[in-house]
DNA sequence: GTCTATAAACTGATAGAC
DNA sequence: GTCTATCAGTTTATAGAC
């Protein structure tokens, strides 16, 4: 709560930390753009403004900075899935904790893009030893939506013509792709999460009398 | 119609076209797995069972190769659908159009997976001059679906509060996702593209009476 | 905490033998 | 049509000055 810009006095340093954060900003911005392997330390440097070299004071190894844009790109969407489910009343209809939670994470992807489009498209190409302990966290965002659609499902409020793992891995995947397409000037955020919130509970076709949202 | 073993008379070589297609192939599946900058012409050649220096001789350039890898993956899809959509009748509803869209877009994506998951991960990482040349096709295949669902809104079958564009992107979107996570072993492709299409017309919600598919 | 300099390995692409 | 050999440039990571 004081003063945070008490520098220290040795050489020409400001304040470590902040540079540390700036390094894994510029990282994700760039393993979004061009991908993990592609994208060299020396532009996370030229980005991050210090040079390669310095790189390695905030962290051990170019894979431990992936490990780190991995994480905080689900984390970042999941407390905000968490943060709007929590805050409905405690009797709230399934439908709305599952449109609470499409806005979530929606909003949590749209604002932190390149964390979560960078988590998106260098999964898949990353070294198994990077995937192996990201897994972890993913796999708790999963069963998190998994018990959310399975208690929709007991209730009667979800299709049950459809696996509930099916159900949440498109849905899931749907919103994740949104974040290559969104586009803010097409209208504002709110709007939009309400055209694919009812395009994901009611479909795109015409329906003579919907019971979803209205 | 003859022979097609006849060879060549020099060297060693034995079909000239069949090692190209195998570079592409495998070129495709090392994009898939690692992405563009990642994958080294060594790597390709050794999948492919030739030497580095031998993938000059049938491409320019590793951003040929990339090029060719980005069409085909989207040729694939937008030729198969376009064969189911017109071994429809010709008065067929827009949603058996569409049925048969969706259809169409799973099984020559799912079936042609190195390409098309190679183009959807790697679009947006490679140089732009690569993705200036590719565009053209894409913009041809949006073209077709958008065409496809204003047909379907003038006809009164497609939901009016949410944008063609968006519903475009949206389903388009859900769909090449898939090949991310569908799992043969979890049923077979005709029950999986059932369930999809029964998402993507009514939603995930119940509906006291659907008048969607049946 | 950041810098410069450098090591050791790897990259796309070319030249020319066979 | 495929090979070997090689060029010029780039890569992650380290060592040590300041």
């Amino acid at each position: 709560m004081n003063d945070k810009s008490a520098s220290k006095s040795a050489g020409h340093d400001l304040d470590g930390n902040a540079t540390r954060e700036r390094i894994l900003l510029e990282a994700a911005r760039l393993f979004r753009q061009h991908g993990y392997a592609a994208t060299t330390l020396r532009e996370v440097a030229d980005a991050a403004g210090v040079k390669a070299g310095s790189i390695y004071y905030h962290f051990e190894s170019k894979e431990q900075i992936l490990g780190e844009v991995l994480d905080k790109g689900i984390k970042i969407v999941y407390e905000t899935v968490r943060a709007r489910i929590d805050a409905l009343p405690k009797d709230a209809p399934w439908r709305d904790r599952i449109a609470a939670g499409i806005e979530g994470h929606l909003w949590g992807m749209l604002h932190h893009g390149d964390f979560t489009s960078a988590n998106m498209r260098i999964y898949g190409q990353i070294p198994e030893s990077a995937k192996a302990k990201h897994r972890v966290v993913r796999r708790e965002y999963a069963d998190y939506w998994d018990q959310l659609l399975q208690s929709a499902l007991a209730a009667g409020e979800l299709r049950a013509d459809a696996s509930t793992t099916i159900i949440r891995l498109f849905v899931i995947g749907a919103l994740n792709w949104t974040v290559e397409w969104y586009n803010p000037e097409r209208g504002s955020f709110q709007d939009f999460a309400r055209q694919i919130t009812a395009i994901i509970f009611d479909g795109i076709l015409v329906h003579e009398k919907s019971l979803g949202t209205q």
